[in-house]
DNA sequence: AGAAGATGCAGATAAATACCTGCATATCAA
DNA sequence: TTGATATGCAGGTATTTATCTGCATCTTCT
């Protein structure tokens, strides 16, 4: 998994949109995602193209029109590699910072 | 949370490293963090503000230096939000795919 | 074949982003 | 107090990014 890919995949509210919708229907085409977007259809085409560099959104060709599907898991990987690794210290954060403060004042 | 805000702080690789340096030893002064990240220290600053306007770090002062700290909760929303809903439909994709492509072709 | 529909490709541009340098301020320690 | 240390602030710049417009290609349907 190319971790930068999928972040900078991620950072985009329009891209997120477009998982969103994928969500709720998968499998839609160029246009009727578009529909959703407010947006030049060229646009939207780019920021698909984006989400399939990270590796979040397959398309197949069916006859003139594109399908679109999204693969989540790259974005489990990304909660294994981070989500969980912050969240195992999560209850240690409050001691550390009072442990911090009373430490170092009279 | 503004989740925008995350994930665009989570969009950058030197703000990713700076979460696991903080990740590693929790409450880093800003020119410890300096010491592993081979750019200028006003550049590395500019990435905490961005850390700490997602919410993703907050800072103490202490004297004449300024200690960082990881906060893992909005970490925990993003999947909350994004991941689990992601996940859930995770089985059923590869069937999807496959209905689209037998149903439409002869 | 020809028209309509769906998508692809390329170049232009305005805004956002990640850096940097230079100088200012505040704190500690001798 | 004075020098050294840690950080803050402001401005400048080069790159990246998001978006558009215009035209091309490929299917489908009549």
């Amino acid at each position: 998994m190319d971790a930068d890919k999928v972040f900078k995949a991620l950072a985009d509210p329009t891209r997120r949109k477009l998982l969103d919708l994928l969500c709720e229907r998968n499998g839609q085409t160029l246009g009727q995602l578009c529909e959703n977007l407010d947006m030049a259809r060229q646009s939207a085409t780019q920021h698909l193209q984006i989400l399939e560099a990270a590796n979040l959104v397959s398309s197949v060709r069916r006859g003139r029109e594109k399908l679109h599907f999204i693969n989540p898991v790259p974005l489990h990987e990304v909660y294994e590699r981070w989500v969980r690794k912050f969240e195992r210290q999560r209850l240690s954060l409050l001691h550390d910072l009072k442990k911090e403060l009373e430490g170092k004042q009279p």
